[in-house]
DNA sequence: GTGGTCTAGACCACT
DNA sequence: GTGGTCTAGACCACA
């Protein structure tokens, strides 16, 4: 599956994101090995350092763990873990932002679930 | 006021948002005049070429005016149109995403949305 | 002052120890800029990236600060922070692996401590 | 016995301190044979090649001699040489350094002797 | 095979 | 001026 970047963010962010993501969502189960450096690398035609950068960050995070020549491993439980990570930053950090600009711009619950559809 | 900054937006953008916000909520209102770039860049400890480019921004959007010699102008009619731009990009780019995000964390959007209330 | 290197650990961490202890000693004090990424790379003859990443880790050790534009700035009171971490990290990691060594060498901790004088 | 590994020295050379450890000790006495490399590699769950490696460096220090159909043995007087030639490079590469940052951190000799029992 | 490091050089955003 | 990011390509250590 091939990324669609944007370019607010540097691609090392982006990356990360979709790994979280694939790992959240159980896609890369707890246990197993992400796939190579090289192999991500080359699938999203990124260069090699950018992609350890990213997994960097999983690591920065107890979400992945490096075995010595064998690999990047995602650390058993990693997934609530990271789910819980997650969740709470978003608590915390983004949502009461999101929910002052909302009233700000006097947006109504209506207009908000509308487009249901995504 | 001063402005709390955050490290990942530029700071002539929190700028702008932070004088789009007084806009909107009329704090200044239509035909009154921003305070002046000097002023602000002491205010809030920035440099005046940063406070600049945010008020170029507004002025980009044809929310300001300069009037030569005088300063820079909230245009009549201004609050309502900056709101409903500011409506039509959250709605249409962000909004969408973070609808996203919230599904995959798990969480409701109508139970955020009704526990944070209006 | 010119870095005499080794070549079992990564230039980046070398170059991180070398600024924690111009921090800690001083050499560079509290609210000073540290000399800007180019010129560090320029004077070492390394590369700038290598030298972003010996900084980046005193970010991450809240030792120095980034200030968009002017560049990078030791904390006030980083001094004695960092030297309370490098102290504990020692106390706590290496010397009672070191301990042990000396022990099995047999070697006595108080003579090699008095023998080389303070 | 299982060794605790650390991550910032390649295995092979922990598993080398640790089989030099032995013979230093002589629970691995001068004559004897080591274990052979797939016990040692099983034990410690680690790649049978990692261990030969191990193996090779203690070869290269005339401490253990292959014998050929039987294994790998201590040479006679290899625990009294290896001691020596142990805290020969203690004492010239690492106790300067170390007592430099002693130094450094301005650590007095009763903290460094106080929690004596290890 | 795996990941880690480094360089040279480019480009960008920010102040 | 400042730092941040990315690439292409090389080399190394490890298992």
């Amino acid at each position: 599956m091939k990324i669609i970047w944007n370019d607010r963010e540097p691609i090392y962010v982006q990356l990360y994101q979709y790994l979280a993501r694939l790992i959240v969502e159980q896609v890369i189960d707890e246990g197993e090995a992400l796939p190579s450096v090289r192999d991500i690398a080359s699938e999203q035609r990124v260069n090699p350092i950018t992609v350890s950068r990213a997994i960097q960050l999983l690591v920065d995070d107890n979400i992945v763990e490096k075995r010595r020549g064998l690999g990047m491993f995602v650390i058993e439980g990693a997934s609530a873990t990271l789910k819980a990570q997650l969740r709470q930053n978003f608590l915390s950090d983004e949502w009461p932002n999101i929910r002052r600009r909302i009233d700000l711009l006097g947006l109504s619950v209506e207009q908000l679930l509308k487009d249901t559809d995504l």
